[in-house]
DNA sequence: TGTAAGTTAGTTAACGTTCACTAACTTGTA
DNA sequence: TACAAGTTAGTGAACGTTAACTAACTTACA
C-alpha cells in the first residue's frame, strides 16, 4: 500500500450498504481496488448518471488517481456497461428460474415478487442504477423489431413466463409483452418511489402488497 | 369490442408528431424560432440524456449556430428543465384536475387513466422525455423528508386523490403514496415499454386495459 | 432606424485517455 | 538462498478534443 492519502473527501453515507461495506464486488471480489472502483462508479453514476460523472472523481472517491483506474477497465465506458450487465443478467436470471420451477402458477408470481424485492434490497444501488440508467445502454433493451438479435431482459422473459401460463390455462389470453410491462410496473414503479425518498425502508416489506396487486391484475381481465 | 392485448402490430406509429411538425411549441408558440429549439433539443434529450447532447448538436438540428441557441435561452441547463417543467406540471395539473372533478371515484380512475395516455400520446416526445430523464433534476421530485418545501408531482397528487377516495370509504385504508406508485407504475411501464419498441400504437389502445387494471389493484386489498 | 435574431471567432475549462516512470511483489533458476 | 527479470498497480503530467458559453459584428424588417 504504497499511498497513505486521504481516506474520504466527503460523504458520512452511513445509512448505504452497511452490511458488508462500500467494497463489494459486483465483477470482482470483495475488498479489491477493482471492486471498490465498481462500488464508487455505481454510487456516482446513479446520483448523476454515466454522462454526469468524471473518471477523475470516481478516482477520487476509492482514493487512486484517474490513470490507475485504466489499469482494472479499458474505458469508462465498458466500466459503466460492466455494471448494467452486471444487474440486468441478474435480474433475468431471476425471472428465468423463477419460471423454470415446478410450482402453481400462482406461487411463481409470488416467488418472483419475493425475489425481485429480495434482488432489489440486496444491492440497493445497483438495482437502482438499472431502474433509472438502463436507457443510457440502448443495446440492451433493443425492440425485436429491428435486429432479429432480440435481446433478453427482466421484461421479455415474463412475458414468456405469462406466455406459458397463457397456454397451460392459468391466465385469459393477450398481448402477454404489454401485461409484463404492466405487472412489473407495479414494483418496479415503486422502487422508483423509493428511490425518490417517497416510500421507505427495504422493498421486501411490500412484496405481500405487490403480491396482492400483480395478481389482481394477472386474474381480472 | 376486439381485445386490445392481442399480439397484432394493429396501427403503425402515426401519433409520433405527424400533425404540428417539429416546431410545435412546448413553452414557445408554434414555428418560431424557440419552438423549434426546444424540439430539437427535446428530441435529442430523450434519445441520449441533456449531458449527451452538446449544444451544437441542437442548433443544427435547427439550422443555426450554437450561438444562437443563447438568444432564447439562458443556459443548457435552463433550456432543459424549462422543457421537463412543463410536462411535469402538465401532468401534474391533469392528475389534480381529475381529481377535483365532482364524479363517482370509479369514474375518476377511468378518466385520469383515460386522459394521462392522451397526453402522452398527445406529445409522445415530452412524456417520454418526463418518464426517462426526471431523475435528472432531482429539485422536481425531492422527497418530503429533507426540506419542508414539498415539491408536488403526478405521483403525490395522485396520492392525494387516494387518500380522499379512502375517506370516503371508496377504498381500503393503506399506505396512498405506495399505492399511487403502483398503479400509475402499471400505466407508467407500459409506456416504457413503448419506449422501448416492445408494444406498439397509441398508448390509448391500452386505456381499458390500464383501467381495468388499476381498478383490480384498487379494490383488491 | 432600432432592435431582434442571426453570424463568426473566439475563450476557458473540463473531459477521457495516454504517457513515461516507479515501488513493491512474485517467480524462475544458478 | 540470492537475485535478475517480470508483473502489478500505482503516480503525476500531459495530450488532443470537445464542451458551454461570450464578445463583437451583421442583417432583416416593423
Amino acid at each position: 500500500m504504497p499511498n497513505l492519502l486521504t481516506d474520504e473527501p466527503e460523504s458520512a453515507d452511513i445509512a448505504t450498504d452497511s452490511v458488508q461495506g462500500v467494497s463489494r464486488g459486483i465483477t470482482a471480489p470483495h475488498g479489491t481496488t477493482k471492486a471498490r472502483i465498481e462500488r464508487a462508479a455505481l454510487t456516482l453514476f446513479v446520483e448523476r448518471g454515466v454522462d454526469g460523472v468524471a473518471v477523475r472523481e470516481i478516482a477520487a472517491k476509492v482514493g487512486i488517481t484517474d490513470a490507475a483506474i485504466y489499469r482494472h477497465f479499458k474505458s469508462k465506458a465498458e466500466l459503466a456497461e460492466s455494471l448494467m450487465l452486471a444487474i440486468h443478467e441478474r435480474l433475468t436470471d431471476l425471472v428465468r428460474e423463477v419460471g423454470a420451477k415446478n410450482a402453481p402458477f400462482r406461487d411463481k408470481v409470488t416467488d418472483l415478487v419475493t425475489d425481485y424485492c429480495a434482488a432489489a434490497d440486496d444491492d440497493w444501488d445497483l438495482f437502482t442504477y438499472h431502474l433509472l440508467h438502463l436507457h443510457h445502454f440502448p443495446h440492451l433493451f433493443a425492440g425485436e423489431s429491428s435486429s432479429h438479435v432480440r435481446r433478453v431482459g427482466p421484461i421479455s422473459v415474463c412475458a414468456n413466463m405469462l406466455k406459458q401460463a397463457v397456454e397451460e390455462g392459468e391466465i385469459e389470453p393477450g398481448n402477454t409483452q404489454l401485461l409484463a410491462s404492466m405487472v412489473l410496473g407495479i414494483v418496479l414503479q415503486a422502487a422508483s418511489a423509493k428511490a425518490h425518498l417517497r416510500v421507505r425502508g427495504p422493498l421486501s416489506i411490500y412484496a405481500p402488497e405487490f403480491d396482492k396487486a400483480v395478481w389482481a391484475v394477472l386474474r381480472h381481465r
